[in-house]
RNA sequence: GGCGCGUUCAUCUAGCGGCUAGGAUACCGCCCUCUCAAGGCGGGUACACGGGUUCGAUUCCCGUACGCGCUACCA
């Protein structure tokens, strides 16, 4: 049975390479059968944050990444918040102290930080330098029952190559004499990552661990660990660094890095889903776009790329228009309805769902629909005209001519598309110029814009009563 | 500095010894057309470099270069 876990460090907000790590989790889980976990990694209480959990919960949910087991669900392995746990890691870090894997360490951070300054300037791999390592037993429980702070290390074997299959890259090795004796207990009482992921992963079950290439370099640390219990160690794959433009990992200062940004400006999950998983995986050559149930059937850890991948806005963009277009108005309509409200736009749904029909083909976002389209819901104030739009359209001669059309619109009886363009070409047809000499001028005319679906239609969604409002207010003061 | 990982178009990628090196995004043309999109057609750009192995390397091996990651009582 396949048991995954997801692991994160609530700091805020969700990284989108935290969202990719979550998906090919699920992703993997689901293809096979198998179970997804929750884990809360907080181990660190300098870095906690408020509600960082529930958020994280909550964008779980929009993307979709369901859980089996974790804080919500429960489940036979818990608790699934590591701070709750800490008793389990103190208890497993005597054991190895006891089996003479670790080992107490009561250098004060002052020493260790002149210690790593010094081997610096020499040029020397800053490590540790084990000066308690060999402490007795007698001297290390004195100081102890005296109160003295400490920490507890792992005593790495000193020799040793460390051997571990990575699935992802293949078979790689580690000399031990460049691993530190990391603290696997802080002085606080509660364990680093290493301690608290190798015992939970070990009492949760986990058979494959799916996190990012950053985890490459501590992971002989781990296989060390397991070793030093005793135990089994999982299966592990390093998944490829998702990259800024100038490939170095992706950080906030180059964009966007929360998967809530995405959301709030506009990104269906299902596109930033199906975006993500692609980078770094590609079941095919031809195909890019995919369900999630597609994505689950096919989705594969072997056919993992090595290589980083820098995230391109504009192919999410892209298929994030490739989503908003595969819908119905009707479904676009809960999604639209709050940014109208935000803008204070008032209009019934009938009307908004024609809004959305008419522009769904031209967005790339949701609030494209409110920002490309004002004008279906205000009167263009022409203050953000395209200048060089107006100027070849809204000439002296054009005003004229639409003034004479004018009376003719508005004695149509019914103001339809058909009707309409009926309307409108034949007036051109009679006065010997092309449609568009008419189209463009209306179309400024009612819109203000040089941009936007076909005039018919838009007339139509406007109204006669507005649209021709519009017209005969440009026509008397627009120049 | 040390250790590790990586390297096919600008970007995401296909390729798992023999291909005119394929697709997608972006870009540029043309078509369609009332504009913008969408759509159709077409175009340019890539196997980092050097050695091997082999009849034959993008593909396998070694090295070099470059890039990135890690190097905390953070995860």
């Amino acid at each position: 049975m396949v048991r995954v876990r997801f692991a994160p460090s609530p700091t805020g907000y969700v990284h989108v390479g935290s969202l990719r790590t979550a998906l090919y989790n699920y992703l993997f889980a689901r293809h096979h059968g198998g179970v997804n976990i929750l884990r809360i990694e907080d181990t660190d209480r300098t870095r906690y944050v408020e509600g960082a959990v529930e958020n994280m919960l909550r964008t779980m949910e929009w993307a979709g990444i369901t859980f089996d087991e974790g804080p919500i669900q429960g489940g036979p392995c818990g608790p699934y918040v590591q701070s709750e746990r800490t008793e389990l890691y103190r208890k497993h870090a005597d054991e190895l102290i006891a089996r003479g894997k670790a080992y107490p360490c009561f250098c004060t951070p002052e020493r260790l930080d002149q210690v790593r300054k010094a081997q610096q300037a020499a040029g020397i791999p800053p490590m540790y330098d084990r000066l308690c390592r060999n402490l007795t037993k007698e001297e290390a429980d004195k100081r102890i029952a005296s109160g003295e702070a400490h920490v507890v290390r792992m005593r790495v074997p000193i020799g040793e190559v460390v051997r571990f299959h990575d699935i992802i890259r293949g078979d790689v090795e580690f000399d031990s004499k460049t691993i530190d004796d990391q603290v696997l207990l802080k002085s606080d009482g509660f364990p680093t990552y290493h301690l608290a992921n190798i015992v939970d992963d070990h009492l949760m079950q986990i058979t494959h661990v799916i996190r990012g290439e950053e985890w490459l370099p501590s992971t002989p640390k781990h296989v060390l660990l397991y070793e030093a219990f005793g135990w089994e160690p999982p299966k592990f794959a390093h998944l490829p660094l998702l990259l800024n433009a100038d490939r170095s990992k992706l950080s906030k200062r180059q964009g966007d890095v929360a998967v809530e940004d995405y959301r709030d400006n506009g990104y269906l999950p299902e596109a930033l889903v199906n975006f993500l998983a692609l980078m770094g995986w590609n079941p095919s050559a031809t195909e890019e776009l995919f369900s999630i149930d597609e994505l689950i059937r096919q989705f594969d850890l072997e056919r993992v790329n090595k290589a980083g991948a820098v995230f391109n806005r504009e192919k999410l963009d892209w298929m994030n228009a490739e989503y908003i277009r595969k819908m119905t108005p009707a479904e676009l309509l809960p999604l639209v309805r709050p940014l109208l409200e935000a803008r204070n736009y008032v209009a019934g749904d009938e009307y908004v769902l024609q809004v959305i029909h008419a522009m769904q083909e031209r967005v790339r976002t949701l609030p494209d629909f409110v920002d490309f389209a004002s004008y279906f819901f205000v009167p263009p104030d022409f203050t953000d005209v395209d200048e060089k739009y107006k100027s070849k359209h809204w000439t002296p001669e054009a005003k004229e001519r639409l003034r004479a059309l004018l009376p003719k619109l508005e004695a149509l009886e019914t103001w339809d598309h058909d009707s309409l363009e009926c309307t409108v070409r034949e007036f051109a047809e009679a006065n010997g110029i092309s449609a568009g000499k008419l189209i463009h001028p209306i179309r400024l005319a009612v819109t203000g814009k040089g941009m936007g679906p076909g005039l018919f239609e838009l007339l139509h969604v406007i109204g006669k009563a507005e649209s021709v409002r519009r017209m005969e207010k440009a026509v008397s003061t627009l120049n």
